[in-house]
DNA sequence: ATGAAAGCGCTAACAC
DNA sequence: GTGTTAGCGCTTTCAT
């Protein structure tokens, strides 16, 4: 039942040549003459043969492949990215290998080692966190890698990306202008996170600028999702004094804190404001439409790919790349309630 | 500075072994001895070994590796099952190779080829529409492949998903019930996605249950995304007489038609009924929420991975699986407005 | 319990 | 132009 695949010597033995010459009919056809080749052509049609990629890529030392680790394909953030990354990638002949480690570390761990034993000449990983020991494993092998979604020129690693922790300053800045002095922040679990983690900071940057005590910043945790975003809305939304505007880290939790507003009565803006980060589509599509920072996905994504293959290719050591975030403000950011500039013991 | 990464005989080297004792100390270590076995184990973490699966996958013939082919990334059907189906292969062992075809069919063949010559031992693909000669070619090459996103026992090839064109004579039953007559719809190209086809003829089926003239549904096709939902929803409002509900072929479609709506100052479901498929997390965020049809895309993406890791374990040539499908009744359909059942000709 | 040696399917010198 | 041959890194008999 389970016909095995012809072989390189199938193809040779029926247009009665060397593997060598099938070979070079394939990779280098000006090399063979007119007439072989034709033969040759005619017997791999008629085999439905197709070369064993593990073999050429045993010999040859390159595999041609390129592996992604990212926490999850559900998250449209992520979705966006490898989308381009894959086609970009695509468009240079190489093919991509993906896991999701689902936020996990060890899982994380696993799939370096593991994808690099299947062949994958280099790794684009997500976020700078993760222990060093695992850097020292890629050096060891060889095998280039790329942290993306992040921009830190100060870590060894090369990264492409944006400065989350500034984009997020930017964002608060007007959050603050616009008189809101009781912040509170729905943010991914900063543990394993470095993306989460800088935006709070930035946030507290924001601040602190400000002259507000950033120790005041009411955080809630909560893992990507809806329900998670609502959830953790409800539980700001007990706080005493509450807080007139919710800055969320990134836009799906901004979404379940909306929909979760809207549930309980409250008006957005008029009773509190919301904020989100990325701009996905999502941002426009909820009424109002989402206050957000606008990062751009498709762009890190193909320019990712560009630097791994360059760096295969030429072994151009390319520097960090920074991409430039934009903000975007839109309905449900406004000033806080009549008067209620949130003044803390007011 | 490129490091080549150590081997088997490296290993076998600074351990004073075989490399044959080093392949068995990693594969079946109850075959060696005690102390010999920690030399090699120490070795391995000393050189920071790890090993070539594409050599061992040329002597062993097995790469453990399984591709999929899905139309792209960026939208949140397929991420969701994806994300499923490779979390379940991973827990079997298997790697994913993904590719996109863009909703290109010659991407798509080419695709097919290069992921089996890439070693992957089995397909995942969308839809059943392809030429022929691919699943002839798969045939011939031994690979299993399963056509998901679609169930049809007709077709030679196994299928997992569920009856799109009931689903979508389901939704339509409830639509003409309310009282609509005048049916318009967006849809998907359809010329190489049997999904979209089916999803029409089912509207077509519902309509001509009720005495209707399935001539009479007004289609207009439109690329998966909000924009082009938008505008193909704003086609529609310029027909006469006007539809008084638009059925989309997905909820991406509908929430673009749902902002065009409301940009448009026309009340959702008051003016005009909006209706979708999928039930994305984006069904329950626009106001008013979608009526749609929810899709168990997770459940399609493990049960998927099962089937094949069987089917290339056990060579279990497992029957078609149709997975039910459930209509979500929300709120953005309602019966048409005032008196306008939308008798034709009226 | 361990080693020697033969390939897996392919490419790349090197001959002719 | 085309064939011969030697491996790529690994597993797996078959000896020892």
């Amino acid at each position: 039942m389970v016909q095995t695949a012809p072989t390189l010597q199938d193809v040779a033995r029926v247009a009665n040549v060397s593997t060598a010459t099938v070979s070079r009919c394939l990779n280098t056809p000006a090399l063979v003459g007119e007439e072989t080749r034709r033969k040759v052509m005619a017997a791999v049609t008629d085999l439905g043969y197709s070369p064993n990629f593990r073999a050429r890529a045993l010999v040859s030392g390159r595999s041609h492949t390129i592996g992604a680790i990212i926490p999850t394909m559900e998250n449209a953030i992520f979705a966006r990215g490898i989308q381009a990354f894959q086609e970009e990638l695509a468009d240079h002949g190489f093919t991509l290998l993906i896991a999701s480690s689902s936020y996990r570390e060890d899982v994380e761990e696993g799939q370096i080692r593991h994808l690099v034993s299947r062949g994958a000449e280099a790794l684009l990983l997500i976020g700078h966190h993760r222990d060093p020991v695992n850097y020292r494993f890629l050096e060891r092998q060889g095998i280039p890698a790329l942290v993306a979604w992040v921009y830190d020129p100060d870590q060894p690693q090369m990264s492409i990306g944006f400065d989350n922790q500034s984009a997020m300053t930017g964002l608060a800045r007007e959050v603050i202008a616009m008189g809101h002095r009781r912040i509170a922040a729905i943010s991914a679990p900063r543990a394993a996170n470095d993306r989460a983690r800088n935006r709070i900071v930035g946030i507290c940057d924001a601040m602190e600028e400000a002259g507000l005590d950033p120790a005041t910043l009411d955080i809630v945790e909560a893992p990507y999702g809806i329900e998670t975003g609502a959830e953790a809305f409800a539980t700001l939304m007990t706080r005493e004094p509450r807080p007139t505007v919710v800055m969320c880290g990134n836009d799906v939790l901004a979404a379940g804190a909306l929909r979760q507003a809207t549930q309980m009565g409250l008006r957005v803006p008029g009773d509190i404001s919301i904020t989100g980060f990325d701009d996905l589509e999502l941002a426009t599509l909820v009424e109002p439409q989402l206050t957000t920072v606008h990062v751009p996905h498709r762009e890190m994504g193909r320019r990712a790919a560009r630097v791994l293959v360059a760096q295969l290719d030429g072994g151009a050591a390319d520097a960090s790349i920074e991409l430039q975030t934009r903000l975007c403000l839109r309905g449900s950011l406004a000033p806080p309630p009549d008067g209620d500039g949130g003044a803390l013991g007011g």
